[in-house]
DNA sequence: GCCGTTTTCGGCCCGACTGTTTTCAGTCG
């Protein structure tokens, strides 16, 4: 995906415009840049609405999408590679260190300079910058501690990761006397991705004991700040939480405020100015005259507006939708009948069959598939024949048992790189459910992919198709397919796509989810799980599910395991 | 550079915090 990519530019050439002291643009290219960051992937808009699609991007004005196309069609944006050359890249890097704007790093760079971080770095052992005028100590001391920052490199964390370590402060916070209530905001609440820092707002008549509990917890390595109201800290993982403390009657716009996200508050507060009220992180005013605050239900009201759910409120047309009166029910984090993609002990899972059924049960399941690997991917141990009867006699005897639980008999299997499938027909036949998916041969160009995978779509016994595009976050970039056609024989040959809710996984994503919805496509969140703890990840599933803006009747596992069978039938 | 039920020109979200000043500029979220 280019957008990424051509985030970093507008972001870029906002630094440049700022060094330049050009007034406005920068704030323009940052807001685009926002845009980009949750947005579709830009070159499938341009290749379907050309660019007068890319211009509805809010934002995105038809400049800003001609550079869009520039970048998509050549690789390079003219104007970032004119702009480059006019301002020193020392600069540019110098802002990267927090706590220096544009202004400071020109100010260091002309009087002590300056030409790279080492010089930098140079001058405050030096105490340079102590003895310049209109800095002092205390900027010195924050500059090298920002440096110190930016060196830990602050790489987002996982969803998956963040959300479980979040839980934990809040239930610690939770029983501290005098506390009310406690929620992680940001976009930990909105369910994004990955997660920069965590954001957790309190009610308390005790803020100075809630903040002595928060920075003496015992996986804090440092504390940034503590004060009354706010307080700071870094774990000894490197995540920075920071904890606020909010009178009840501005809890709800406070909510609002630090969840975010940037564009979408951005945007409610234009929707308010225009109705000749303000919001803040304090309240809804109208002159100086407070009219909301207390509840985000009651912020959104003010401006007309019916409450929006964290998970949509990216400014991907969420505000027009709910003005209009239509937005849409989204899939409930508990609507999930049962786990359509698990692994046993079989082959690359921790645990037994019985053991994942009881852990299902106690989830409140109605089906769990247990769906091992195919031969071919040996290094998960795939099952050959001999096994899969085994497994199959195993799982008959459990389903005897009347456990209040089905045991769907299932498999993921490999897709060759042919488009082949790793079993034969005759064994497929036999499975309650076959999931196809892509493990090997990740290099193909995108006719090759696309090829590939839809054949498999095509083999009457494939019910599901695994992880569709293959990223692994932070890791691995989605192999090269056209997902256009993906959902379009989908649709056709009856086969749900997955939302795959491994941490690192979460495949497909948003995007893609909101996409395929629109495609008419079926989903289906599962796990993917390899131990019982993985099961836990169906929130992550379902909360990337509502990020895509899926509803209850889009996502095929909230229906009886009957009811998909129906509709599996070819 | 974006955007429009007050505008195709002239606005642009809002406030806190910090450190350096002595009324504010710069940075951040």
């Amino acid at each position: 995906m280019k957008n990424l990519e051509i985030a970093q530019i507008f972001e870029e050439i906002a630094d440049i415009l700022e060094i330049k002291n050009v007034e406005w643009k920068p704030q323009a290219y940052r807001k685009a840049a926002r845009a980009l960051k949750t947005c579709e992937d830009v070159e499938a808009i341009y290749k379907k609405g050309g660019i007068k699609a890319l211009d509805k991007i809010p934002g995105v004005g038809q400049r800003l999408a001609k550079k869009i196309v520039q970048y998509i069609e050549t690789g390079k944006i003219s104007e970032y590679e004119r702009l480059k050359k006019t301002v020193p890249k020392y600069l540019t890097e110098l802002m990267k260190v927090p706590g220096l704007g544009p202004k400071k790093a020109a100010k260091l760079a002309n009087k002590l300079k300056i030409k790279s971080m080492k010089n930098l770095e140079q001058v405050i052992k030096q105490h340079k910058i102590a003895k310049l005028k209109t800095f002092g100590e205390k900027s010195e001391e924050n500059i090298a501690k920002g440096i110190a920052l930016m060196k830990k490199s602050k790489k987002r964390v996982l969803l998956g990761v963040a959300l479980p370590i979040a839980e934990e402060i809040i239930a610690r916070l939770r029983v501290v006397k005098g506390v009310d209530k406690v929620i992680a905001a940001g976009s930990l609440r909105r369910m994004l991705e990955t997660i920069g820092d965590i954001d957790i707002l309190i009610t308390s008549t005790k803020p100075e004991l809630v903040m002595d509990k928060f920075t003496s917890m015992k996986d804090v390595a440092r504390v940034l700040a503590k004060g009354p109201t706010r307080g700071s800290i870094l774990l000894k993982n490197n995540l920075q939480v920071d904890v606020r403390v909010i009178p009840p009657d501005e809890f709800g716009s406070a909510l609002q405020y630090f969840t975010g996200s940037k564009n979408h508050s951005i945007a409610l507060r234009k929707l308010a100015i225009k109705k000749g009220l303000k919001i803040s992180e304090y309240g809804v005013f109208k002159g100086k005259k407070k009219i909301a605050g207390k509840t985000e239900k009651a912020v959104y009201k003010a401006v007309n507006l019916p409450y929006i759910e964290p998970e949509l409120r990216e400014n991907n047309g969420e505000i027009e939708v709910a003005r209009q009166g239509k937005l849409p029910k989204l899939l409930g984090y508990s609507d999930i009948k049962g786990d359509l993609h698990v692994h046993s002990k079989y082959s690359d899972g921790n645990d037994a069959i019985e053991t994942i059924t009881k852990v299902a049960k106690k989830i409140g399941y109605g089906y769990i598939a247990i769906t091992d690997h195919s031969p071919s991917l040996k290094i998960a141990h795939g099952l050959d024949e001999k096994q899969l009867k085994k497994k199959q006699a195993e799982i008959k005897k459990i389903n005897k048992k009347n456990m209040g639980i089905k045991v769907l008999h299932g498999t993921e299997v490999d897709i060759l790189p042919d488009g082949s499938l790793d079993y034969s027909d005759k064994i497929l036949k036999q499975f309650d459910i076959v999931i196809a998916a892509v493990h090997s041969h990740f290099k193909m160009t995108e006719a090759e992919m696309t090829k590939r995978i839809i054949k498999a779509l095509e083999n009457k016994y494939v019910n599901v198709l695994a992880h569709p595009t293959g990223r692994v976050i932070n890791k691995r970039d989605a192999y090269k397919v056209n997902l256009e056609k993906i959902f379009s024989s989908a649709k056709k040959n009856k086969v749900a796509l997955e939302v795959d809710g491994t941490p690192d996984r979460l495949d497909l994503n948003d995007v893609h989810i909101r996409e395929a919805i629109k495609a008419g496509v079926k989903l289906v969140c599962v796990t993917d799980a390899h131990s019982i703890n993985n099961l836990k990840n169906m929130r992550l599933a379902i909360g990337t599910a509502r990020r895509g803006w899926a509803q209850k009747t889009n996502i095929l596992n909230t229906k009886s395991w009957e009811e998909i069978k129906k509709w599996f039938k070819k």
